[in-house]
DNA sequence: CTTGTTATTATTCAAATGAATAATTAACAT
DNA sequence: ATGTTAATTATTCATTTGAATAATAACAAG
């Protein structure tokens, strides 16, 4: 719209003078992963663009290459960081869960899993981006998208798929790895869509909190998940 | 990876002679859409390429513009005609369903509204990239897909909700439309995800045929939906 | 001090891409 | 016959874009 030049910060070239504030290790780099998430998170990855990134994240274009190499690298590297914090929460509370009683209800099964993303959405404009980008990964029918997801998410997913088995043994195993499947559509799809679901719910617009919108959800996946096989 | 040309037919510009093998009303018009289809599900809107679309279809490139405007034109068009096909055989089914009794089981309700789209994906290899695209539009934060989702899809699960609704007394209408979007999260998400979904099973590999995996699918629905509120 | 390495910018390159225009030919109406 | 409209191609345009290179300054090591 408005005719911006989006010219980054005018600093003279060369290794910048270090900044005495201390804590800064690599302060752009991270500026750039920040801005590289909110960017592949509203336009994905072919739509989002490099120039406008760097812009935002105050670096010089080619600084992105000389930190992270092409394109996809910086997405990789995007999702890997919050992607792996994600999974590391999810199986410090299965670990939790599991101290606790060996046999956890269903419900806090699912609930230990969804927990972390729903609070990572809520925590910052980077969450709720990072969700985003994640559901449109998992859109994604390439080959690229599916062995990171893989990568990312594979071993903690499996392990609740376990527990779960455990605590269901009526159902068979293969059975509630599909079930699996099936929450993480459910979750993943409403996460990214909270918000516009209010206009299914016609005039009494749906009033309900983040919190009770959690509850209704784990409600509904925990009752799928049990049903008989 | 090929050094192809990609060019189009050698036809001589000009306006084609009348086709005597009757019945190919704009033939290529639909040539454009139905290979616009396949790319926008693999490559997503950024990703297609107008130039590729064409030579794959055999014509111009100018012709799309010529029949659909801009790559945005087409995009809709594309998710318009099939859409409201997928839109009007849910209505139907629900039709003949009513007709049957007033009083159907939620198994019912929720086949009736999946099984039109399982369908389709199995039909044609368009119709699985119809699938793709659309999982894909589900994904996407855009003001426009939103509006266009609603313009497709909204009559319909409208209906289905207040169907579902009738079944089920105990549960409040607008907790029946958030499990209505979690029931859309999880089936867009499986049907578009089917066949990778076997990495989750570990060994014993998941040998559901397609039919079962509906019926699997629709059993997990439908005990959420019927969760206590 | 000199020299090499690290972090950063300015600038250039080459390709891809959506859009636009002009040309061409068949069908159709009068 | 003839002029108009519809359908199609060939070609050009302007911009965007990811990538690459060259320049520059701070810092660290000897």
């Amino acid at each position: 719209m408005v005719e911006q030049k989006l010219k980054a910060k005018n600093r003279s070239p060369g290794r910048p003078p270090r900044a005495d504030t201390f804590g800064n290790a690599s302060d752009l780099r991270d500026s750039i992963l920040d801005h590289a998430e909110l960017a592949f998170a509203v336009a994905g990855f072919e739509g989002a663009n490099l120039r406008e990134i760097a812009s935002l994240a105050g670096v010089n274009q080619a600084l992105i290459r000389y930190y992270f190499g092409s394109k996809a690298d910086l997405f990789d590297e995007c999702f890997r960081r919050r992607g792996g914090l994600l999974a590391g929460h999810r199986h410090v509370n299965l670990d939790r869960l599991l101290e606790i009683s060996e046999n956890p209800s269903v419900e806090d099964l699912v609930y230990a899993y969804l927990k972390p993303q729903w609070d990572m959405k809520y925590s910052s404009p980077n969450g709720a981006a990072f969700v985003a980008m994640q559901a449109r990964l998992h859109a994604e029918p390439e080959e690229h998208a599916l062995r990171l997801r893989r990568e990312v998410y594979d071993a903690s997913v499996k392990r609740y798929i376990s527990a779960l088995s455990q605590v269901l043994p009526q159902v068979p195993k293969d059975i509630i790895s599909v079930r699996m499947a099936f929450l993480v559509g459910a979750y993943l799809f409403m996460l990214n869509d909270l918000g516009r679901i209010g206009d299914l719910t016609e005039g009494h617009l749906t009033s309900f909190g983040k919190d009770e919108m959690l509850d209704q959800l784990v409600r509904f996946l925990a009752a799928g998940l049990r049903a008989p096989a």
